[in-house]
DNA sequence: AAGGTCTATCGTAAATTTACGATAATCAAT
DNA sequence: ATTGATTATCGTAAATTTACGATAGACCTT
């Protein structure tokens, strides 16, 4: 019979991230894991500052659907939007996508 | 009027990644993009070789999700299970863990 | 002011994900 | 062989995500 409590092995080493800032990583890790998303994101990529029209006439999905994938976007902290007139202009947001790369380099 | 026809500026740059393996790193990030397969990256990070019941242990969910969760951090290469007798040893997959990196670190 | 353009938001249906208990399967020890 | 330990899988309910059409709001041109 086994009389020992059933413990968990010590950790080898930390992790330097928790809380908001983790919960921040997962959010974007959660907005790049979707097919469309990641589309939206290369285009932006090779097209910068284009606005939401471009995207739509690219993508074969619903205008709506853009919207709402580039709100989220937008919240995450991947790309920012500018009002021009009636359309949004649309560009990366180079700090975050920074500190997002920053974060996958350090923790894996 | 407007007699143009409504087209997509031109790129200012390639992106190098499509097809299966651009369906790859998605599936990755979205197995990152949730709370407690994070949470469970985390610990095999700071638990490398930890059996599925350290992890059942640790988080405050049912073993069959946990189980679940394994499964797909298996499938999408993040880990790489071994049977040791009645349980599962677990640990990081490096290899496509590298991968991972280096992709994020190519288009970002 | 009226009409056209562009985008965001709303409401909603369908699809997917997440979590659970129950069960099965595999191995070790008695 | 039987029991106990460990984990994976199955079936399913609840929650979330995704997509759409319709609509509203903001701006420009005439």
């Amino acid at each position: 019979m086994n009389t020992e409590i059933n413990l968990i092995p010590e950790a080898c080493c930390t992790l330097d991230i928790t809380g908001e800032e983790q919960e921040k990583l997962v959010t974007m890790f959660k907005a790049l894991g979707n097919p469309t998303r990641f589309e939206i994101m290369k285009f932006l990529v090779t097209h910068p500052g284009c606005i939401t029209g471009d995207i739509v006439a690219y993508l074969p999905i619903a205008q709506a659907t853009v919207s709402q994938h580039l709100k989220v976007l937008r919240t995450t902290g991947f790309i920012k939007g500018t009002v021009e007139g009636t359309a949004t202009s649309y560009c990366l947001d180079e700090d975050n996508i920074a500190w997002f790369r920053a974060k996958v380099g350090d923790i894996f």
